[in-house]
DNA sequence: TACGTGACCACGT
DNA sequence: CACGTGGCCACGT
């Protein structure tokens, strides 16, 4: 294992795990949290291995443009993402989330560091 | 070992 | 206001 990555993975999960059900948050807003500001990319790409991980609620990471930039990663087809945070009262159209600043959540604020 | 790519973001032109 | 480039870090070829 190696030590330093898998911190960073654990601490991105960390955050995706508090998101409060029916809220979404960004990539760059986890890694402005983490102190990575400028790596959201890792975010990412951590959630690319977080898949196939139930604890972590990737579905409700997007970009900062409210996009559902990662839907096409999700097994189960291109709209699973899209139903999973319908289903979290999120409207989504055209993997566009409607009212995305109404629902983020961003854990700067939230959690308040 | 080096280059290219990536679920992104911010800035400059 | 739209597009291009840089930056960040890790991984695959």
């Amino acid at each position: 294992m190696k030590d330093s990555q898998s911190n960073f993975f654990a601490d991105v999960y960390d955050v995706v795990r508090l998101i409060p059900k029916g809220r979404v948050t960004s990539y760059g807003a986890i890694a402005n949290y983490l102190g990575l500001k400028r790596s959201a990319r890792m975010v990412g790409w951590a959630m690319n291995q977080s898949h196939g991980d139930d604890s972590v609620p990737a579905h409700r990471v997007v970009n900062r443009n409210g996009v559902l930039s990662g839907k096409h990663f999700f097994s189960g087809g291109e709209h699973a993402m899209q139903q999973l945070l319908e289903a979290e009262g999120i409207k989504v159209i055209d993997d566009q989330i409607q009212d995305f600043k109404d629902v983020f959540w961003d854990p700067m604020s939230e959690l308040e560091l």
